[in-house]
DNA sequence: CTGAAAGCGCTTACAG
DNA sequence: CTGAAAGCGCTTACAG
């Protein structure tokens, strides 16, 4: 490649200085029309490329953000991702994606990165067992932090999230005034806060309703399609058996749909299944899946706005954003058609 | 937030220079020991924080590498990510994901922003209509650049992807084995190399049998599960309709099993189904699906591996990387049998 | 083994 | 409306 071409390049070609060449190609008004167009077009021919770096070291704003989640490859995060995105591209940020698995120090490792790349922002699902330190560093050295899905006790700052314990009762309720009172609960993990509001959403609607909460109905652990499709085997050995479900995630409900089918039981007709987050699946699966909105869309688009109006100066200050969300009924649960 | 400590406050402190701080920190030899220890210790007691801007300023080496596909929710892009993801951990790199969604401007957008970051390295699937000139461009400014899944003709760099058009032969040959000669192909679309060299698969596959193209069972245009489920009205709709479906991918096989089923049709029994990629859910779905291996995480390793060789300062050369992709027969296929 | 000094490519007061 | 100069926080020869 030839010599790079940077800002003093130019200004010499044309007989400017630097700051003229600088302020023109950020259309500065203080710049003369006919000297900022002569400057532009010479910034194009020449291939000029702006090196953000140097102009970040200066001003200490680097136009980039982070998002970090447990995994991108998970339509719930997927869907929310999306609607950041969106948010942030009309606000030309650059947005830096990570996934931690929730693994602390894959996390922690992102989270360095970005302070030492001098991001603007962070959005981050925090990784289970997350330290409100690890927050409260980021925050201490500039870096405001917006959480999604999940909440840390005294980070200190907003947490969006669906209100799960409320929603997880809407799909119970659901099933017991479908008839249901043999009601097991798949997925999940008291490690985090959604794991343990959806349980409690679970044993709030079974003894609003009278029924007894029975730990061999309980299984906990699968979050994933994978693991919710192993999770058949484990429902199908309980004795004395359930006749509906209630899962920890769409993503599980799918997976327990196969493994049951597989098993020859059929989804909608022999077991109602119910989901948690509506992703885009849910409606088009089959049998088409009872589920709970969980406003995705609305997660993404008010955590990227909070961090914008954090970006734009706004202190921190720790609260919790809770998105309502909306029972979908589909034909998974539904054991009486079997019709439309 | 506190003064920022940087290498002069060390320095300072300790009595030394910022030239010693800065070596000391990089484990160089050159520090004494006892002075290395003395110099790590005050960092991480005072909260230091490496400025990698700086850094990137002096030494233009950023430690960032770029990627940019399709759609990360996509699970085959997802992964092939974690495959890169993983190569690129080991090596220290920082990974920067985009969507492009076959949008030219998003991709050059992120091609801009990686350049003015002064990225060591990009790794892209490009987007439909990608010119040559836009990897050239990226070469021409110190930016290697590694293709994945798709190709650019005149690109000059190294692309990894399965052997499209072989892997899809294979899949209608198997059609053609179970005693098939009706085989319809759904999804994909001339715009792509995965999408042309597909076709040509299938194409080739049924001239080697003597079977007629019959370009009213080809449904272009479906690459997702939703557009999969949609395909399935379309399909059903076609006088003379074929009783065997090659896909596109498993996204578009999955999402039409779900349309089919919808409609009463039980695919792997009234009608094969089958699939491309082998992603982790073709295993257990219902039926299983019948698809090609098409090697994604090989596609990953070795094309991080290619970048990271460039990255150590080998030269471009223009190359196609193909990875050999395998049948993998499941029932989805097999209108035989109902068992199993 | 350690230090003094220059420089990476920008932006920002300040002066005119 | 434009320019001269300092400085952001590092690293890298070079000298000792």
């Amino acid at each position: 490649m030839a010599q790079k071409v940077k800002l003093s390049t130019i200004a010499e070609k044309l007989g400017l200085s630097t700051a003229t060449v600088s302020l023109a190609l950020r259309d500065s008004p203080l710049v003369a029309e006919v000297t900022r167009e002569r400057i532009k077009e010479e910034a194009r021919t020449s291939g000029y490329i702006y090196n953000r770096r140097a102009a970040s070291l200066r001003t200490s704003k680097s136009g980039i953000v982070g998002v970090c989640v447990h995994d991108i490859m998970n339509p719930f995060y997927g869907e929310i991702l999306k609607s950041i995105e969106n948010e942030l591209d009309r606000h030309r940020q650059t947005f830096v994606l990570c996934n931690h698995y929730d693994d602390l120090s894959k996390q922690r490792a992102f989270l360095d990165t970005m302070l030492q790349l001098g991001a603007d922002g962070l959005i981050m699902s925090p990784a289970i067992g997350t330290p409100a330190s690890d927050i409260r560093l980021a925050e201490d050295n500039d870096l405001p932090v917006t959480l999604i899905a999940r909440t840390v006790e005294g980070s200190g700052v907003t947490s969006f999230r669906g209100d799960d314990t409320y929603g997880m009762s809407l799909v119970v309720q659901h099933l017991i005034d479908e008839g249901h009172r043999r009601i097991a609960m798949i997925g999940g993990t008291d490690l985090t806060s959604t794991g343990r509001d959806r349980e409690l959403g679970y044993r709030q609607a079974l003894e609003a309703a009278g029924i007894p909460f029975r730990p061999e109905w309980r299984i906990q652990g699968p979050r994933s399609r994978h693991s919710g499709f192993d999770a058949a085997a484990e429902f199908l050995a309980i004795p004395d058996r359930p006749e509906a479900v209630v899962c920890f995630s769409d993503l599980v409900a799918l997976g327990l749909m196969y493994g049951l089918s597989r098993a020859g039981l059929r989804p909608g007709v022999d077991i109602a299944v119910c989901g948690y987050d509506d992703i885009d699946e849910a409606a088009i699966a089959m049998p088409p899946l009872t589920t709970v909105s969980n406003g995705q869309s609305e997660v993404g688009r008010r955590a990227a706005g909070a961090l914008l109006v954090r970006l734009a100066g706004e202190p921190a200050r720790e609260s919790l954003e809770l998105i309502t969300p909306e029972l979908r009924v589909r034909r998974s649960s539904r054991l009486a058609q079997t019709g439309d």
